[in-house]
DNA sequence: CTGTTAGCGCATTCAC
DNA sequence: GTGAATGCGCTAACAG
């Protein structure tokens, strides 16, 4: 591999020289310029960015951490984030933490180490104080914990869920039951408010109707079966997202109990899982492409130090009918 | 954040000592260690990765070019290979190439000028040529360009095809289409072949019962459509992958033609979707965690200039039998 | 406009 | 055993 000096040397000039016009920096004679130009074309001559990195402290590299890639929510956000730093010319760096605090800050020391420039964080719950720990520019995705001044974008989760929620009771659900999200989880908590916000002050309603589980099929299965066991009237689900709502049709097609006929079935996300089961799936759908992009482009931003316009959004969901539910 | 050379003033040493406690090179007095790691933890130094790299010329990073992380086989392959990496102290970059040779060319330029260490392709077809020219180890996965010298994983696909179709055969088919990937891919032509081994002779077959779409649903469905529409006796279908195999369930299910009873399918890579539709679908299913994680592995040996046991990993595969096709 | 020089933080000879 | 000095490849003053 050439270096800067090689090139210098075959041009007949400096390596400052080189150097100016590698970064457009500083005036330099276009005559010389060309010399430069025909030198790296000439060597195929292309800088070396951990070199420049070492002056820069800037290596034009992020990290994501997601819970789990495997989980099928972080793709698409995956896949808009590296999209928008390819575009920026960044690359970015993917880490799973499997919701665990501890291997999340190890990663994120590391990362440190190799002089990463910002992490967006699409995962577990660390405090606020833990972030700011962390010294470099981060952007909080979705599922973590709100803070003041932690640049974040997320969906109007609790708002969503009242919609879903008075969407079920508009079909002319009579017992509307919830099949939340994991209880640490922020957004599991906001959309069981939303659930709350509408059902509460219902005469049939009791608490017995809202239950916990992961964002895990075979879990979402058992946790339904048990529900619907003790609650056998129970004629509509509103489920923390679509993963737990596909486990929760799993269940009620198991016991014979038809969708959307005698049940229905709303999600939360827009996952494209949605549209393979049988019955499609209903749900909430968050404009998950956008939210990676978004945090992705404000992660930018903190990086080349421009302004922020805002520090917190919250991006609008949106109903997406189909089959688990009947037609309104 | 403190330097080493901030480590070497508190502890009262050169530089030069520092290092040898870090990196366990030569030999230093055991007081002399104690004070150095002593001096280290109150400052809580950590070495900077960037700096080492400069003389290294390593990077504990490596690539993962992938299609489309959104193509439901492919976070799997990425939670393997990261696993690997992680537990190797590697790191790993992810990107999408979409299947476009320039795209992934330019990307992997661009990794090398970030010391890139190695990169695994579990993209487009790529010539040898043209991988030989990155001149950093590479690990092929799957889907790419057959070469003696490039190490690669991937499963036996042909032998698979067969089992597949033959297990189709042995349900009782009489008219056995398949519904192939793309033309271009190595491993949609093997599987073609697989297939055609098994049913080329037989009275019935023709060339006209062999289609292709991309890996893509919707594409898929209109394939299967058309093809349902010229050939109404087919009566069992070997779809090139999963994704394929659910859009031919679609437009199967569409034309009311009941599963797997008038119409047998039967899927191939073992994709979590295949256990969400409903029926379930029948695949035979590639070890896709192991082959990750061994590209990985054998990456990190190549890296490290261990030798290689074998330059070419071909997995087994195996039958799943589920609800698209009959009980045996 | 262009060249010289001094780091960036660390590993590595080569002396002592 | 340990330290001083050099270089990795590049950028950024600072002089001309």
């Amino acid at each position: 591999m050439p270096t800067i000096r090689d090139v210098s040397k075959l041009a007949g000039v400096s390596v400052a020289t080189v150097s100016r016009v590698l970064n457009r920096s500083g005036y330099v004679h276009e005559e010389t310029e060309r010399k430069v130009l025909k030198a790296i074309k000439e060597l195929n001559y292309t800088p070396n960015f951990v070199a420049r990195s070492l002056t820069n402290k800037k290596t034009g590299t992020i990290g994501l951490m997601v819970p789990d890639i495997t989980n099928p929510f972080f793709p698409e956000l995956a896949r808009a984030v590296e999209d928008v730093m390819q575009q920026y010319g960044y690359t970015t760096i993917l880490g799973n933490s499997d919701e665990n605090p501890q291997k999340e800050k190890q990663y994120i020391q590391l990362l440190k180490q190799k002089y990463i420039d910002g992490v967006i964080l699409a995962s577990t719950a660390l405090t606020a104080e833990e972030v700011h720990t962390f010294k470099v520019p981060v952007v909080v995705l979705d599922r973590v914990v709100l803070s003041d001044n932690i640049p974040m974008v997320t969906s109007k989760n609790r708002e969503g869920a009242r919609e879903a929620t008075r969407f079920l009771l508009k079909q002319g659900c009579r017992k509307i039951a919830h099949l939340r999200g994991p209880v640490q989880l922020r957004i599991a908590d906001e959309r069981c408010h939303g659930y709350l916000d509408v059902v509460e002050k219902l005469e049939w309603f009791h608490p017995g109707l809202i239950v916990a589980s992961n964002y895990d099929m075979r879990q979402a299965m058992q946790a339904t079966l048990e529900l619907l066991k003790k609650h056998p009237d129970i004629d509509g689900i509103f489920a923390g997202n679509d993963i737990i709502a596909i486990g929760a049709m799993r269940a009620v097609q198991l016991l014979g109990i038809s969708i959307p006929e005698e049940m229905a079935i709303i999600g939360y996300d827009g996952i494209t899982m949605g549209e393979i089961v049988y019955p499609e799936l209903t749900t909430m759908a968050q404009p998950i492409y956008e939210m990676g992009a978004l945090a992705a482009r404000m992660l930018i931003k903190m990086i080349e130090k421009q302004p922020l316009d805002t520090l917190y959004y919250e991006l609008d969901v949106q109903l997406i009918e189909r089959g688990t539910t009947r037609k309104g």
